[in-house]
DNA sequence: CGGCTTGTTGGCGGCCTGTCAATAAGCTCG
DNA sequence: CGAGCTTATTGACAGGCCGCCAACAAGCCG
């Protein structure tokens, strides 16, 4: 609504930057990559088209950095969970998880499915540490210090029935949170105690 | 290779969808959606671009029809899973879920994760619809007759927790099939016999 | 063999993207 | 306080892709 005087204005290299980025991750979480033109970034930035890529390079590049900030999670509290019994440990990080994705529901699930742009090389290695901090922490809440590669796919493997699940819940609304809770900690009970087993 | 005589030949119009989708679903196949072009289509199906258009439409109807084919999976010999008691069931739907995954695995996979065009409606109906599919597939095989809308969705997570194994297996090369069968096996296991019940 | 149906082509207009020389906003220094 | 200079910012240009449509011709039919 804020109608363009037509004034140049003049501003600190970072300070733009941060404007320009915050507008392009509310548009490609809206509509996704391929429905959000520079010209649209560029035009509700009140910015010239070029601008955009002074600063950031490509459009692609320009996504990167967008998921980067959509994946990036305060990984607040983590060191703060509960050191009692596997069940309610499980129980911690369950919460935790449900918690975060919750909050920022709306970026976060629909980044970690590359909003319009999976099979890109650089995009799915940004996807795939963001998993791979998920699981890092799935495993050291669990109590594991020594992880094989082999147990750090299968956590990466039920990070996949995290966000699938909570897909269920948050956008199809067919599940509660309870009931994603009951079944996310009942199944990591089962792969820890029973699969991770056989290694 | 096959340097283009410049001769005009017609064709049947059955014939020449089927060659053109053909050659859609090699190359979405191998590079994904937004690195095909409908130029790229047509140059190595010898026809003219307009004419994909022709027949299909938008270049999204043609992406359509394509992720269909390859989603579209026969389903061959799911009936004729062994009737026996619970655990032999889900190692007989977990074995033919692998089989049918490792068979076309290069289009499967890289579909149900709508290589390059996730957030678009109907791309996401689409591959919806598949995950219903294998879903029920599993409820029916797991003996289910009456299920309810939360039960399907725990199926459709449960499927979820499948193909994100599968490609720890298959595109990653981090697990063995035996280890994902054992997984797959006692996930399926336990949210049959705790998590269903309070249902 | 001539006409006709229709499968097929090629070009037009529009939109998007990356690049780059030109411009001017705002600070600095005399 | 004004001139000069650094550099943030702009606008236009070139290339590519897509949807559309009138014109063309391949092959059948009388």
């Amino acid at each position: 609504m804020s109608i363009d005087v037509g004034q140049r204005r003049r501003f600190s290299p970072d300070a733009r930057r941060e404007q320009i980025l915050s507008v392009a991750v509310r548009l490609f979480g809206e509509r996704g990559y391929a429905e959000v033109s520079t010209t649209d970034v560029a035009r509700e930035a009140g910015v010239a088209r070029g601008l955009i890529n002074h600063y950031f390079g490509t459009k692609k590049d320009l996504y990167l950095e967008v998921i980067h900030v959509m994946l990036t999670v305060p990984p607040v509290a983590l060191a703060s969970l509960p050191g009692g019994d596997l069940p309610t440990r499980i129980d911690a990080i369950v919460g935790w998880f449900l918690d975060v994705v919750s909050r920022h529901s709306q970026s976060w699930l629909a980044a970690i499915t590359a909003g319009g742009m999976a099979g890109d090389a650089e995009v799915d290695r940004a996807i795939s540490s963001a998993i791979d901090a998920a699981a890092d922490a799935v495993l050291t809440a669990v109590g594991f210090t020594a992880v094989t590669p082999a147990m750090h796919a299968m956590a990466r493997s039920y990070v996949g029935l995290a966000t699938s699940t909570a897909r269920e819940w948050l956008e199809r609304g067919l599940l509660t949170r309870a009931q994603v809770h009951r079944l996310l900690s009942l199944t990591l009970l089962t792969m820890v105690t029973s699969v991770f087993a056989d290694e």
